[in-house]
DNA sequence: TTTACATCCTCTAGCTACTGTAGATTCAAG
DNA sequence: CTTGAATCTACAGTAGCTAGAGGATGTAAA
């Protein structure tokens, strides 16, 4: 039988965090005291632990939803799964590759810059202009 | 003499977006025609496609309105900007590293998958399982 | 048993950086 | 003058939390 407090404590989550899952149905209903404070099972310890695994490799809340509903299902076929994971690895190789490229304008930035005053910043002036720039207009990406 | 929307076109930004940033105070506000319509000048797009390219290298809101600062005090040190886009350097690095941990275990995930039923899936057991996790109860990060 | 105090409760609002919608108006071309 | 695309304002919604107010509960020591 655990707090919240604890659980929270156990999992590295906040604990309005765990409210804010159980509001948006991700974490289900506990149990609670007479005077109404939550308490958990282990059974809820393993599934937000579940849950905070995936979000620590990115995986959306709405990718999870879908991941617990396998994991609940143990007859339904595996593929749904392997191919949520296969999404996210796609996903963070483009970040990763998106990252690479910003990280070579960011470096160059910095390396040039001469410590002036700012009329004369290497920072500024490539912020300024596009042309040297490899991304074309397409979506930022958090 | 642009509308918003040869600007928003010229820029890669959303008509919408660029109000905002005028709510925000990111943009300044346009003159207007006798309608009440925005007509931007070189001045503005030059402007917005700082901003852009800023968030292009992942610079937040607030980082970008340092720059613009800088950016509109020539006499101010350069050492500011430095700064601001150094921290943006670490920024990315450490999300690169996380992102290869990530890649990482999302690789060895998908490799195992068997491809049977959920029961024996090996990407909802890596993802219940976090004792072969690297990464610690840290924050997720974007 | 009382008291102190950490923890818990609900509810609401705020954060970033946009994006989308509704319903009305304006602009430019034909 | 008409048509239709583009624009206007205002507001709501997105993800994934996080913070705060103001009050109730649980527990351990005095």
């Amino acid at each position: 039988m655990l707090t919240i407090g604890s659980l929270a404590k156990k999992t590295g989550t906040k604990v309005q965090t765990i409210r804010y899952y159980e509001q948006i149905g991700l974490m289900p209903e506990p149990g609670r005291t007479e005077g109404g404070q939550r308490r958990y099972e282990d059974a809820e310890l393993d599934r937000l632990s579940f849950i905070r695994h995936s979000r620590q490799l990115g995986f959306s809340l709405d990718a999870i939803r879908e991941l617990l509903d396998l994991s609940d299902h143990p007859e339904k076929s595996c593929d749904e799964a392997d191919a949520i994971a296969r999404r996210q690895l796609r996903q963070v190789e483009q970040r990763m590759a998106r990252l690479k490229a910003l990280r070579t304008e960011l470096k160059r930035m910095v390396h040039e810059c001469s410590g002036g005053r700012t009329a004369d910043c290497r920072v500024l002036e490539v912020l300024r202009d596009h042309s040297e720039c490899l991304t074309e207009h397409d979506d930022i990406g958090a």
